[in-house]
This record gives C-alpha cells, sequence and structure tokens, in this order.
DNA sequence: GTCTATACAGGGATAGAC
DNA sequence: GTCTATCCCTGTATAGAC
C-alpha cells in the first residue's frame, strides 16, 4: 500500500466535509487528490497525470467528471468555501456577547485554517488560476466571511463592548490573524489546531479592548 | 509603448533596492521582468518565453545570466530577503523603548509588504517552487525576522512592559498582521503602505498589552 | 551577451474501445 | 465511467552565429 498515491492523502479531514455532497465515487476521489496536489506543487505545477494517479485512475477518467483542470480547481474552492462560510456564519450566530461570537468565529476558523490544511492553501494561494468568471464567484463567497467578522466587531463597538476606531481595519487584522494559519502551520507542529484556535481568540480580544476572554 | 511589455512593471519599487547590488543591465532586467511575472501568474504558471518578453529578450537571453528559472527565483528570494532582514534589523536596534521597537518594526514590516508587493508575494507564496538547498537557505533568511521580532517581544515582556503569556504565539500573530498584508493589499487601496503599516504597529501595541501607541 | 533556430520532454485534452 | 493510445501544443534549455 503507497499512501501517496491512491491512499488517503492529507486531504483527509476534508473528505469527511465533503462527502456532505454525496458526490459520485470516481468524482470524489479525483477531487481529494487535486486538493493534495495542488497544495503542494500549486495549480501550474500540477499535472492531469499528477492528479489521475494519485487518484488511482487513468490520465482520461479525470475527463468524465470535469470539463477542464479549471473547473476541478473551481469546484474546490468553491465547495470548501460554502462550507467554511456555513460553519463561520454557525458560529457567529451563537446566542451570546459580541466577545462570545467573536472568540467562536476566531476560533474555529484559525482551527479550521489548520485542521484542513491542504485545502485553505489551496483556496488562498491558487486564486490566480481561476477563470475570471470564477475568480468573482470564490471572491464573492470570501467576503460572506469578512462580512460575518465585521458584523461582529461593528455590534461590540456599537455596545460599548469593544475599544476598537476602525471596524473595518479591525476586522482586516483579525482575519489575517486566521488566515495566515494556513501559512506558518505544518502537520506535527506543537499546538493543535483547536489550540492554535483558543490562541487566536485570545488575541482577537486584545486586539479590541477585551482584556480576558469570555467564557 | 506597451507598459505590460519592457517597461516599468510593479516591481518598481524593487528596482530601486535590487539596485544596491549593482547587476549587470541585462541580468537586472530579467530579475525585475521575473518579479512581476512570478507574482502574477505563480512560478509554474509563467514560462521562460513570458519573462523574456516582458525583458524584451529573447528567451535564451536569460540563461546568460541564469543557469535555471530555478536559480532565477531563488535570487530573487534571496536578495529581497537580505534587504528585508537589514531593514527590519535597522528598526529593531533603534534606541527606543520595546514598544517603541515594536512600533517601528511592525510599521515598516507591513509597510514593505505592500510597497514591494510583488517581491513580497514571490517570496512568502513561491517557497515550494525552490530547490530543497534554496529552500533551506531561504527560510534561514526569514527566520532571521523571526527572531528580531520574538527578540523584542522577550525584551518587553521581561522590562514588564508588555503583558504577554507566549512569546512565541505573540511573535505569530504579530507578523501575522505584517506578512499577510502581502495577501490582501492590492494597488489603489485606499490606505496608503505607511498608513497600513502605522494601522498595523497600533494593533500590535494592543496585542502585546500596551494601549498607547508610543511617541 | 544577445540573437535565431531547434531539440526534445512534458502538458492538457480527445478518440474510440469496453 | 474507465481504459489505452494519441494528438498537438507549450515549455525548458541548448547550439552556434554574430
Amino acid at each position: 500500500m503507497d499512501g501517496t498515491k491512491a491512499g488517503p492523502g492529507l486531504a483527509e479531514p476534508f473528505a469527511a466535509l465533503v462527502d456532505q455532497y454525496q458526490f459520485p465515487a470516481g468524482y470524489r476521489r479525483m477531487l481529494l487528490a487535486a486538493v493534495d496536489a495542488f497544495a503542494e506543487h500549486g495549480f501550474h505545477g500540477t499535472s492531469t497525470r499528477d492528479i489521475a494517479a494519485r487518484a488511482g485512475m487513468s490520465p482520461a477518467a479525470l475527463y468524465a467528471h470535469f470539463s477542464s483542470k479549471e473547473e476541478l480547481l473551481h469546484t474546490i474552492m468553491a465547495s470548501a468555501l460554502d462550507l467554511t462560510v456555513a460553519m463561520v456564519s454557525g458560529e457567529a450566530s451563537r446566542p451570546a456577547s459580541p466577545a462570545g461570537r467573536l472568540q467562536a468565529v476566531v476560533t474555529a476558523l484559525s482551527a479550521w485554517q489548520a485542521y484542513h490544511l491542504p485545502v485553505a492553501r489551496v483556496v488562498l494561494y491558487q486564486l490566480d488560476a481561476l477563470a475570471p468568471e470564477h475568480l468573482a464567484e470564490v471572491t464573492g463567497k470570501m467576503r460572506k466571511i469578512d462580512r460575518i467578522v465585521r458584523a461582529i466587531i461593528a455590534d461590540g463597538a456599537s455596545v460599548g463592548d469593544f475599544t476598537v476606531t476602525d471596524i473595518s481595519a479591525t476586522a482586516t487584522a483579525t482575519l489575517s490573524l486566521c488566515l495566515d494559519v494556513a501559512r506558518w502551520y505544518h502537520p506535527g507542529y506543537r499546538r493543535t489546531p483547536q489550540e492554535i484556535g483558543e490562541m487566536n481568540a485570545r488575541t482577537a480580544l486584545r486586539i479590541v479592548g477585551v482584556p480576558e476572554p469570555a467564557t
């Protein structure tokens, strides 16, 4: 058995996510193989033969499911982002104070970036390989996350729980904290994804002027 | 005149930097052309023909200066990082308090990422295209920046100016703030690089528990 | 050091059988 | 839906003249 070829790759955690869609088997294998390949070598550094080999199929099998390599990339990004938006949206609508909701969102999103590292990297760093119309769609989905974070911060500021002068700038800083995890995290890092999330949540609360984490 | 071909590209600010090295003319043109191309399309998404065309030369001219496309990438990253390390190191050794030095470093590094956007993106996001020995060298240079930031935070913590529980985690958060600018910034953004730097510096001071910026 | 020309490997995508 | 075989283009790098 060769784990690098047809076996479960680093995208394994993502597999559980993607199965919410009930994709056909071959389609699913191509998708998961492509996530790992794109994360490791980038879109242009990955050949359709690479992807097919990882999926344990012939190069031509890819085109039974996707019209092009670019469509495969788009499918990965769109489905991953839909799930991320749903997750973040769920955390943001908890019945809690602005501080509690900020803490929940930052924890979950940061942990997500680490836990789903391959797909997180693909989403953040392969945008330039998308066709223009796909790029527009995908950035639209990313803006939803931006808006959710901004709304929590605006909420906390208007209530007086947060002391922020620039809501937009604070949202950007908060998202930098969460998303940059995909750049520096690596498997085997001394902290678990959950611990990274909690760490970033404490930092985010400091940024908005709440000294101690809500419980 | 076609600005996208042989004229000054987005790497123009980087040109002034790179000229500290007094490279041969053809070498320099290839370097600057490659920075823009790699930043826009990635290493694997850029052909040697693309680079040569941007530099206004023939494809073969590249090999008069570099033994391979990968060596060209490595040269870009190594020289850019050397200059970045020197800049950060200079800011960090100002005769000021830990808060003052943290503010100076975060301001300068954040502004740098925006002002030198193309080369910043290449350095951060094209590491996977480097040969193993070049990768080791380049990550070594990046670690220098990490150590400088960590030292300032450790200093502020030991003196009692900063209230941080985890020095390493705080350094990571601070660098996320600075480096992630390369991901979200784009030319035409409503704030100047300098303003972004000052904004991030205020945020960084909050993270270490210093409520108001030092002056 | 720069050019023109070209070798030759590897890439995306398709044809047609099963 | 998957395979084998293949088309044809693009890509890196080199040869050899100037």
